[in-house]
DNA sequence: CTCTAATCGAGACGGTACGTCGCGTCTTACG
DNA sequence: CGTAAGACGCGACGTACCGTCTCGATTAGAG
């Protein structure tokens, strides 16, 4: 029962080509996937964008969703990085706005990030990361439970930043980060921790 | 030359057949997407399931994502025509609680429609109609954009209910209608009519 | 195990309709053949021209095949019923001269008979009404079997006039029967009759 | 976008696999043609007979058909390549008895090619090969027009030999080359070279 | 001249086969 | 070590046509 397809090591640096190979294809996702949703798309025309063999796909993914949840986790993962040190000095406003500005600087990856079947595999990447976050710390109990909270923090903000990268003409940022703050973050924050009333 | 497939009366209730083969084919859909996403199903399971030949699937509907659609349009309007007055009423908690308790009637099968693949379609029929009532009004320029509002308290309706249902020891209706009251719909049907502040 | 649908009569001209509609059914076939071969052909395409409904057609024929079989038995039993007094009279130039203008009166259809996958048909058909003139009597023991023979002579006819009926511009009639008589029927007649030599 | 199916090249003998594949979807065919006509034979049936995947018919036939050619193709250029010198020398029965003890020897084969539906498919095999023949010389003209002659003999053959090999006591080889050149082949061959008379 | 049986049309369906698409594996051979 | 490319098995798709069934017209000819 030997493994005989050759599987490049995901994280020893030791040699660069996987690496590139990689890149490429995430690189060639994101080109394809602003015509077409995932499952539009076949490995074979990922790979030919990419200029990298089909075999070569598989030494690498196990299958095109696993592509996608790389890219996702990639891209959430650089977010939150940034965000978090900005809420945790404790202004959700300027944390919102930093959120958008990062955003806006990635336009077009974030919309498709956003967008169709892409925003399912985004939304799970940031609940999977939110849902670390909150694990580590005890909550009052507010007449919000903390993990409907984080629903709902999760998904308005994608939601919402979906709904702003779709727009033709777009709010300015600061006006989005207020909707943002107002609507879903500094409410649902206060209704976990505070006490029921 | 072309025998071109036949496509069967929708509205024509002059015939039962084809009634039944389409209500069999959405029980089946309801079966078998407790096991599985919709993509994990192949047409042929749900014809199998059904009773109904292979190619009486397309007799119906072009593709698997049709006859969800078709389901879940016709709870979600099932849904909204029950809550409705209630919510014209005025009292958004009553109709909150009349929510939370026609879907506790439901429970197996709308767990399904908000769980998984399911949710998406169930999601986007929601805001189908959503926008349908909203467009008929002109709005207060209140400081979230109805668009915005319109979004969030669809995707929380969804995103809180789906938790809900798939939650083991799941709250009493009344704690969740409260919690969708204070946390979604209240707020911000507030925001979308209240003054710039 | 009733036989539900209903079977008209093949022979009782008590009613007109059957007969009309079987007309009408071969007058179709013979349309189509024109241009494409029997397989090429749909019972759909063939009841539409024929004007007469779907189901119908299956009240008269259990199959495309024996539609044609029953163009071809028809056909051939009229060629040979004109035909088979002149070989009688013992002057087979005459006879295939006969057969030769009779064919020529109905081109149009003999060349849809002769050609592509009615030819199998129709020869066939000839085979069988060759078998039973044969059968009914004892041949002197030549050096062609008398099977033999009989093969060659129907299949050396539906050839020739099959190429005959083909030619864009095509000899005389005297001339193919000269053809006929010289290279097909003659000398295998001779040789079924004479002594082994 | 477009995957488009595979197609493994015919000559390139650099590969095994695909000469081995095509081996055996003949030889699959050859088989199942022993009960039933090609058309009531599915491509499914052949494949899983020759132990072949489905698709994998489509990689290298693009249809049912043409399978059956290249087998006959096959067969008939190698009985032609060996009968060819034999005609050439002149002895005419000589070469029917070749063409005779070729075909006995490939018995099972050669009544399969010749019977039923695969029988068309031999004849222009045949034809085809023949007429190239043909082609490359002038005739004198004869009373019988070279190309009805080729047509005679090619069918003669085809049908007199299906009919031999079908026989349960069939003739001997000399007895039936015997049949072949006097019926067939020689009045066919003088008629077209000889002066009209 | 009616009315009743023979004939037909239309809608719907189950089922078989087709040809295509894409996936994932394997092998072989090349940098 | 890593990749490219050819060939394949497999599962699903959507289509075409077949043959059957039911139901409801229509129509012709016997009374």
């Amino acid at each position: 029962m030997s493994q005989k397809i050759y599987m490049p090591h995901l994280s020893t640096a030791q040699h660069a080509k996987p690496v590139r190979t990689r890149k490429a294809l995430r690189a060639a996702l994101v080109d394809l996937l602003g015509d077409r949703g995932l499952e539009q798309l076949s490995i074979r025309e990922i790979t030919t964008r990419a200029g990298v063999g089909y075999t070569t796909f598989f030494r690498h993914y196990p299958a095109k969703e696993a592509l996608l949840n790389d890219l996702a986790g990639d891209q959430v993962q650089q977010l939150v990085e940034m965000a978090l040190p900005v809420v945790q000095s404790g202004d959700l406003r300027e944390s919102m706005l930093a959120l958008c500005r990062y955003v806006e600087g990635r336009r077009r990856l974030w919309r498709i990030l956003l967008t169709g079947s892409a925003a399912a595999a985004t939304r799970d990447e940031f609940l999977r990361v939110a849902e670390e976050i909150v694990r580590n710390q005890t909550w009052p109990e507010g007449w919000l439970p903390a993990e409907a909270g984080m629903i709902l923090i999760v998904s308005g903000i994608v939601e919402l930043v979906g709904w702003w990268l779709r727009q033709d003409d777009p709010l300015p940022v600061e006006r989005m980060a207020e909707i943002l703050d107002r609507s879903v973050v500094t409410p649902n924050v206060a209704a976990v921790l505070q006490q029921p009333g």
